[in-house]
DNA sequence: CTGAAAGCGCTTACAG
DNA sequence: CTGAAAGCGCTTACAG
């Protein structure tokens, strides 16, 4: 190709400096319209590409904005992550996505190549075991963090996510009206706020209920389909297995769903399940999902909108916000209850 | 925050140049070992971050490589997305994501934002419609692009992507030799590569088999889980319902399954069914559904190396690399043919 | 309304 | 083995 095109290149052209040439791109008032207009139509011809880095390096913006969450492809993200990008769109800024898979490592790397591009904010979903220091390291960086679905003990900055452990109750809560008296949980971990949110909110509605939680009745572990299928297993080995299941999240739901199945028993008639989060596809699965939704379009705008505030110059804040969740009844809980 | 710790301040702190620290830290061999060492820690003790967007102003690379594909939640992408990620890590690219949603504007102003950045190379699933001149301004730019899963016409750069018409003839050839004469197909637009060629791999399959093509067997557009949910009532509506299905991907054929069982009808046992991709869950579906795949991992690998190679300062090539896929035969297409 | 000049933080010949 | 200086392509006071 021929020698790029820089502000320069046009300056020449025109006979104007670097410096009108600048301002006019960006539409300054300080240039008279004749001028701007001749500098545009120039850029264009010379098919001018803008150098984000020289601007970014004079001006220490750079427009740039990293995602960062477990995998973008579970589509717990899916809402989250296109409420944010329609947010940030409107706003120009580029948006970078990233998986840390939970690795602690990947998370901080990914950190430190925004440091280094001057990125102007993170909104995060922290991987498991991330410690506050790792946020504190960015913020004090000029780096500004929201957290998203997870939360941190001490990282001192915003957070947004649904109230999870009023969610899991609400879930509970319903089978104990269908008359279940026997329910097991079905997937996560307590390494993840998430994890002993839901947890948390699942022990307490079996208080609620007065019903004594059974160790038995409490598979941990599973997260994503694949081992909600494989928990069926589990499931079915238990000596009286429950009548009804509450889950981690609608992925482990369906994947159980799939693995009753198989095993011959009838998910919304020989057992009732609740899945957690109302992903597109609960909706339409055999048999439909009862599940509880999580708010994720609300986390999504407001984790980006606290985000553009601070790069407005905001101060930062500390707290988290929880959205309330709500319960969707479908055909998966019509199980009779049996005991 | 204090000063931001620069080249200068660690040179300034240990009587040196900022030339010698710059080297020191990029391991050149040219600084002594135990210069190099001192200026390393007093990096660290300084909390020093490299600034890249300096660094790339100079040296024109920026390590970033962009990859824009429709969506990257679509699970087809999955696999592909993995296995480029991995081959870029090694090389120390920092990758940066973007969905298309085959909105041409979009592409256009991710691929201005890569020229921008100054992005090292671009992987791109192009947009439907996207015009080979699009390519060729990023090629012109210095931004080599590599295309995989759909290819351009025209375009001139290397593709990568599963031979879809020969996969879609095994497909049918297998219901074929089920005992199948009466073949539907189900989802993907003449508007991609991809719906052309499996299209194509489809009619192909029936001449084979010198069954005669009803038109209304073609049941056009639906490309993801909801939409091939919907496409069940269509499909249910055709006056004598053909005996098999062919899917555009797995993500219609598990949506249809959904459908088709809520319309009473069995997927595996009433009629048969094809997927195509081999994407995680078709393995664990009820009944597990019978699909092509289309070495997913492969096309990323091998997109991801082709890039690396470029950017080594290989010539640019542009022809397509097919790969080739394999059925799998599952439960789904266990239908008894019954015509 | 427009221009000349400094400077953002690096890297890279070139000297020594 | 180390240093002084130029330059990557912008933007931003400051003058005029």
């Amino acid at each position: 190709m021929a020698q790029r095109v820089k502000l320069s290149t046009i300056a020449e052209a025109l006979g104007l400096s670097t410096a009108t040439v600048s301002l006019a791109l960006r539409d300054s008032p300080l240039v008279a319209d004749v001028t701007r207009d001749r500098i545009k139509d120039a850029a264009r011809e010379l098919g001018y590409i803008y150098n984000r880095r020289a601007a970014s390096l004079r001006t220490s913006r750079s427009g740039i904005v990293g995602v960062c969450v477990h995998d973008v492809m579970n589509p717990f993200y899916g809402e989250i992550l296109k409420s944010i990008e329609s947010e940030l769109d409107r706003h120009r800024q580029t948006f970078i996505l990233c998986n840390h898979h939970d690795d602690l490592s990947k998370q901080r790397s990914f950190i430190d190549t925004l440091l280094q591009l001057g990125a102007d904010g993170l909104i995060l979903s922290p991987a498991l075991g991330t410690p506050a220091a790792d946020i504190r390291l960015a913020e004090e960086n000029d780096l500004p963090v929201i957290l998203i679905a997870r939360t941190i003990e001490g990282a001192g900055v915003r957070g947004f996510r649904g109230d999870d452990a009023y969610g899991m109750g609400l879930a509970v809560d319903h089978l104990v009206e269908l008359g279940h008296r026997s329910i097991a949980m079905i997937g996560g971990t307590r390494a993840t706020s998430t994890g002993r949110e839901r947890e948390a909110g699942y022990l307490d509605g079996l208080k609620r209920a007065g019903i004594e939680f059974r160790p038995h009745w409490r598979i941990e572990g599973p997260r994503e389909r694949l081992s909600g299928f494989e928990s069926a297993g589990a499931f079915l080995a238990i000596d009286t297995p429950p009548t009804a299941i509450v889950c981690f999240s609608d992925l482990v739901a369906l994947g159980l769903m799939y693995g009753l199945s198989r095993g011959g028993v009838r998910p919304g008639v020989d057992v009732a399940i609740v899945g957690y989060d109302d992903i597109e596809e609960a909706a339409i699965a055999t048999p439909p999902l009862t599940t509880v939704s999580n708010g994720q379009s609300e986390v999504g705008e407001r984790a980006a909108s606290a985000l553009l505030e601070r790069l407005q110059g905001t101060e930062a804040a500390e707290h988290t916000t929880l959205i309330e969740p709500s319960l969707k009844v479908r055909l998966s809980c019509g199980a009779k209850s049996s005991g």
